[in-house]
DNA sequence: CGTGCGCTTGATAATGGTCAAGACGCGTGG
DNA sequence: CCACGCGTCTTGACCATTATCAAGCGCACG
């Protein structure tokens, strides 16, 4: 798809820290860091952290094997993470809204386990990790923190393998809808009105679904009255009959 | 299936450090602590370390929900890890063999987000968690070494996601196969000749199967002259034949 | 020596995949 | 401004894989 050349005029530059954003004041620290911080340890943070240039549509925030430098905070748009099976076909392994960091897949090898790419354009802040450890190691809440966002990550995985091993086309879809819906109200927006950032083929692909599949769900749950769908514009009718079908309808 | 007296009489208890053995001298430190720790370093570690009495055959080391306060080392047998779905079916979500770590996944809720059991009798070293981050914030190569093996969860996980998302029940077995033969080869026992630990109604559990498509798969794979099976005992007689249908069969 | 659990095998059914065609929407260029 | 073309989405018909249901075997354990 892209050669070398490429990928690197692509692909994303740090930049320089914009001194009018800083965590301290940014609408989305209740997600990204629900932490009793001091003041001057915010100030800390901000010092390290780095608020960078835009990412447009299609563009990647890195790719697999990648050399593992930071971990990233979404700060608006919306990205996916995917892997390359061995036979090139895509699994994507999460779906990220502002708020929520990504990247930790990459300490454990130095190096990216996955691919991000930005479904419609975003704001990244990148935070380096090697700083995140010293600071982590100086400020006993923030390593705690570290700690619990990489578990909840794994708990969050462990949701999809249910899914995924457990669960029937409807099921699965209907927890995907929840589960942005609650992201959404999250940051005070509607939990039931909302543009899905994603196609449906990474809908398709982040489920283990085929995109007719996916598309003949989201037709069922409108003839069942549950959802009005206009393409990606969602809106949810029924939020009780969707969480019935996602947990036991079977 | 147990009520709360019995859970907590078959429950897990702490015990006394047995001085006898140490992570300096533990057989399996190259896997479980493959670090530069100084030896002093290697000193405070054992003392937080509590090497407990042996796990017998299903008992608990801990319950979905407990309060986390603890990670764990295998030091002999077998574990797995599960969650009970809400139509209270099990999804059985990895295996732990002797020199990995297992119940970090309940640092995000400070209560564990899964269950594990012995699958036969085992030996345990219980880390506390606190004195971990504690110890973590003062040995920086002991930090990222609980990063990294947090982050390799995360990765093992998306494997497993991509496993049970993209892969027919045939590559589903050989990769599992594959995985535990590897592990083996890691302790320096055979990767050709093992004894399953696990029913096929956990191999089936973890992978998405039913227990006759796991058991038809074996079938098959005898009949191939890929695998020798005898009940839970297992020879690899193709290994590069079993690598083929975990890759690219489809 | 029986009983039960775990494993295997077979027959049948259902869910979702594949293939194919058409609709819709969006951006580009005439 | 409209027309074209491509990419995304939808829908239908058919097919394959795996689940379900059922039965039987064998080993371990009481």
């Amino acid at each position: 798809m892209t050669n070398i050349a490429e990928s690197r005029s692509e692909s994303y530059q740090t930049c320089t820290h914009d001194p009018q954003v800083s965590c301290g004041n940014c609408r989305l620290n209740s997600i990204c860091l629900p932490l009793a911080l001091e003041s001057d340890d915010i100030a800390q943070l901000d010092d390290i952290i780095q608020r960078c240039k835009p990412l447009q549509k299609n563009q990647h925030l890195y790719r697999e094997g990648d050399d593992f430098e930071s971990v990233f905070a979404v700060r608006s748009g919306t990205l996916k993470a995917y892997k390359t099976t061995d036979d090139d076909r895509e699994q994507v392994t999460g779906f990220y809204f502002p708020g929520e960091i990504l990247g930790m897949d990459g300490i454990s090898n130095n190096s990216h386990a996955s691919s991000a790419k930005a479904l419609e354009t975003a704001a990244i802040c990148e935070i380096p990790f090697t700083s995140l450890e010293k600071l982590s190691a100086l400020i006993p809440n923030l390593q705690r923190h570290f700690f619990q966002l990489m578990s909840h990550e794994i708990t969050e995985d462990q949701q999809l393998i249910t899914l995924l091993s457990k669960n029937s086309a409807d099921e699965r879809v209907a927890a995907l809808l929840l589960s942005i819906s609650g992201r959404n109200a999250r940051r005070k927006l509607s939990a039931t009105q909302f543009r899905l950032p994603m196609s449906r083929v990474d809908i398709g692909n982040y489920l283990g679904l085929t995109v007719e599949t996916v598309s003949r769900v989201f037709s069922r749950l409108q003839k069942m009255d549950i959802l009005q769908v206009d393409n990606k514009e969602i809106e949810i009718l029924d939020s009780q009959g969707l969480r019935n079908i996602a947990n036991l309808s079977s």
